[in-house]
DNA sequence: CTGTTAGCGCCTTCAT
DNA sequence: ATGAAGGCGCTAACAG
């Protein structure tokens, strides 16, 4: 069931339609110089013996492969899995195929960069909201295709993504506005990535010295990425003397983790403690956890149609550095400052 | 910087080694039948010009593609995303590639089984986590190649999956075994998918009709897949003359919408309504949620397991049938019926 | 417009 | 163990 007869081949195709082969790679391809009556004919032979072109001895004899290689790492997440999602989608439509490559943990991406498993495989890869190191950059010219970044901060590439800084800032301000002064920051870092500064610990920074507030070490906690670290990392601020009116956390799923600690110690959010995350992951919705929104379907399709310029033009397409905006989405976890009792 | 020196060709290398083009390709794919001293100096040609063989060239000549096609709906779902994490990471290990097909919403299904887009270019294909129709299936014979699925019913195809029916079960008799006769149903379904017979509805009507319960239609609603959907439809519930003192919900997902709800309307979960979920999804933690835990990674590794045996064997594997077992995991959203007031 | 003919880069007998 | 040659299926450049 599996093998049956030989798979026909265009020379097949082209004598079944009695034309030479050029003709009928010409026809098949819907490439210019054929008379519309030809054309029709091989196409009818062609899919009246349901026959494709060979996309692999197509791009061998062209010099193409047809298809975009995808690095991105913890493809089990919302976040990465939407970014793929839309890159997917842009990509499809163009009739270009998507090669995955996952380099959700260390070893996986040491493996990446080091046998570069996508080489002459593909025209284009996206590397998907990760930073790439200087030495992993070196590797990836060894591909000889173009880059280009979804998602993350990388002057080095043409890339689609947001201002984490804004973004944090957006959260922090907000805080700011209702009155809080206490205001705690759970930092979340990837333990499979390297350490990199971010944009969303250097907002809260600036913008508590940006309101004169002056910065308190004590509430700033840092925990692996995750619903679970966050919790912990929650339990770790409220273990202290000085407790917070408000906490900022650099993702819903960190967000979540702390809201379950915050009511399991009895304490009411938004009353005793505001929290806002960042990303609007659906989650957040039904946490009714205030976040700042950013529009990852809009980087990936952003980041796709970024592949396709390069593809099409030789000369990089006119805006290599899109940003797109993040807004603040207020909901029913952050309010005023508590009256000091 | 893109596009330097032509790429080199293994007669380029075979010439620098001093060898015939036979011979390095030979050492160059680990071949038996060179001596250690000449495949030793084609390996060293090779990698100082950090040469690797072409895989397209490599396929189209040995008549296979080492490509494998990934068809799955929804990618930026935890479920889909970490089935495809698991599948991917198997496969990549047994230096394969990953071809993703996203057949989320109708147009996209429709057009990837109509065209077919991975003809000749994959060695298998497995569908993730849907069910395959009739019709489908047919155009999949087109593809000539293994097929296999993960994450889904499919008697036709070898499969790693769990038993929705038993699934539904544990989290139906959990909920009757606490003492609860007015349990009420949030049936999920995909409205971007044909409806099919589900094994958790089935698992509900039986294990009340078990339980001798009543069956009662006023306490089954039924709504599209997602958080958000999961809250209106227990609204829909709540609406009602006869309030449920349980809930049973299709997935994770459904019964955090819900969950949302029930508290909104003042009630407490689980004193006044018990709830519990499938899936084990990693919000069900962070949200104290009593679920049905299943083995998502499993599946997928043993659904790429499946790919691996067909490839090297011709021969069918022995277990073409793999059923994974799910278990109940009790957290603080389920409790013993109330007392009736 | 159409047929013919080189390759594309590699694998695989077949001799040696 | 190794070299030579044909072929994998298709495209592209060249004559008509």
């Amino acid at each position: 069931m599996a093998a049956s007869q030989r798979n026909l081949t265009i020379a097949d195709i082209a004598r079944l339609a009695g034309v030479g082969v050029g003709t009928a790679s010409r026809a098949l391809n819907n490439a210019p110089g054929v008379a519309a009556a030809t054309r029709k004919r091989v196409l009818a032979v062609a899919d009246q013996h349901a026959y494709v072109i060979s996309p692999d001895a197509s791009g061998l004899a062209a010099g193409r492969t047809g298809r975009i290689g995808l690095v991105v790492p913890h493809i089990d997440r919302w976040f990465f899995g939407t970014m793929v999602g839309a890159i997917v989608s842009v990509l499809r439509a163009a009739g270009l195929d998507v090669l995955l490559y996952d380099v959700g943990d260390l070893d996986d991406r040491r493996e990446f960069f080091e046998h570069l498993p996508a080489r002459k495989k593909v025209d284009a890869v996206v590397v998907v909201a990760f930073p790439v190191e200087e030495a992993e950059r070196q590797r990836l010219t060894l591909l000889g295709v173009h880059i280009v970044a979804a998602g993350g901060q990388h002057a080095v590439y043409p890339h689609a993504c947001i201002d984490d800084y804004l973004a944090g800032r957006q959260a922090v301000d907000h805080l700011i506005s209702l009155g809080h002064r206490a205001i705690a920051m759970i930092e979340a870092v990837d333990p499979e990535q390297p350490v990199r500064p971010s944009g969303r610990t250097a907002a809260y920074h600036r913008a508590l010295a940006d309101a004169g507030i002056a910065p308190d070490p004590h509430l700033v906690v840092t925990t692996n990425w995750g619903g679970v670290n966050g919790a912990e990392a929650m339990a770790r601020l409220l273990s202290q003397s000085r407790r917070p009116t408000a906490v900022y956390a650099h993702s819903d799923e960190v967000a979540a983790g702390a809201m379950r600690t915050i009511r399991r110690t009895g304490l009411r959010i938004p009353e005793d403690i505001s929290i806002v995350g960042i990303d609007d992951h659906p989650m957040a919705e039904l946490l009714d956890l205030t976040t700042v929104h950013q529009p990852v379907d809009e980087q990936g399709r952003a980041a796709a149609g970024l592949v396709l310029d390069l593809l099409r033009n030789d000369t990089p397409p006119v805006d290599q550095a899109i940003t797109l905006p993040t807004h603040l989405v207020v909901r029913r976890s952050t309010t005023s400052v508590p009256p000091i009792p």
